[in-house]
DNA sequence: CTTTCGAATTAGGCATACCTAATTTAATTA
DNA sequence: TAATTAAATTAGGTATGCCTAATTCGAAAG
């Protein structure tokens, strides 16, 4: 056996799945990603992004031109809003819990990658009930605080 | 800076934390923890194993003596336990939930590492209200089945 | 007491994913 | 158009945590 990858439920791993978010993340806010805003949203270096990009590029996950730009491929746009989608949900359902927007950060961005499908619509599921029971959701919020 | 190591919320590395569990397990479970039973149960190469005890015993996390055997320490039983309360937590929290056992396995495995004390806590305080809600509680079963 | 054999250790490597320093590209400004 | 400079790339390393192969240890059996 080679190495034991961290892998996700969505088959990548979580460098590529932390890339592909801030890549659309950036696309949505400014049009475009370029190599120095993505190295600034995942505090690392750019020469570490060139080398990561250049890699999404050979698994098509992305388009990459040298020096020029780059574009989500269809799959790889899909695959980002999976992972986009997956942070909003455990995102939304910590919110309920009455926790930080620091804490809830930190962990979602350390758990996202963890959670398979199952487990998330499960979470989809009590969130949306957690929303129409405001009295739960106060005791809980209570003893969070 | 050197490198971006994976730690959690207790202060180890993601690793760290899976061998003290186990440690911890296998002595509940025999009585003491055997290099090759904990390659065993963590999946790994005996060689890993000895590797990592050495490490473990350098932070004083358990005393090691060479083919002999080992005891936590004092820090690395709190520690161990903290990590084996965590883990039993989110296990209950998913099994609220009616995921499967497979499913639960594998997603705790992997989130555990990355949850906060707050969020634990928040958990913790949801599974209690589950538990007092049998009608919710069937409603999410009944959403993931 | 010696042989045997499973358990443990050491030595040497590899993959992932990061880094810094040096260089190259391209866009902007003079 | 030439010079400047920000952005990107390449080259060469490092840390963590895993591996296999070879060796050493020690307990149990003869």
């Amino acid at each position: 056996m080679p190495y034991k990858k961290q892998r996700s439920a969505l088959g990548s791993s979580t460098a590529v799945e932390d890339y592909l978010e801030r890549i659309l993340e950036l696309i949505n806010a400014k049009g475009y990603a370029r190599v120095v805003d993505i190295a600034a949203a995942l505090k690392i270096s750019q020469a570490s992004v060139t080398n990561m990009v250049q890699r999404l590029d050979a698994e098509s996950l992305l388009k990459y031109e040298k020096y020029r730009g780059l574009i989500l491929t269809t799959s790889g746009k899909t695959l980002a809003r999976q992972i986009a989608h997956r942070h909003r949900l455990l995102t939304d359902f910590l919110k309920l819990l009455g926790l930080s927007d620091r804490v809830i950060y930190h962990d979602v961005e350390g758990m996202e990658h963890h959670i398979s499908l199952p487990t998330l619509r499960a979470i989809e599921a009590l969130t949306n009930q957690l929303r129409r029971r405001p009295a739960l959701r106060a005791q809980l919020q209570a003893a969070v605080v």
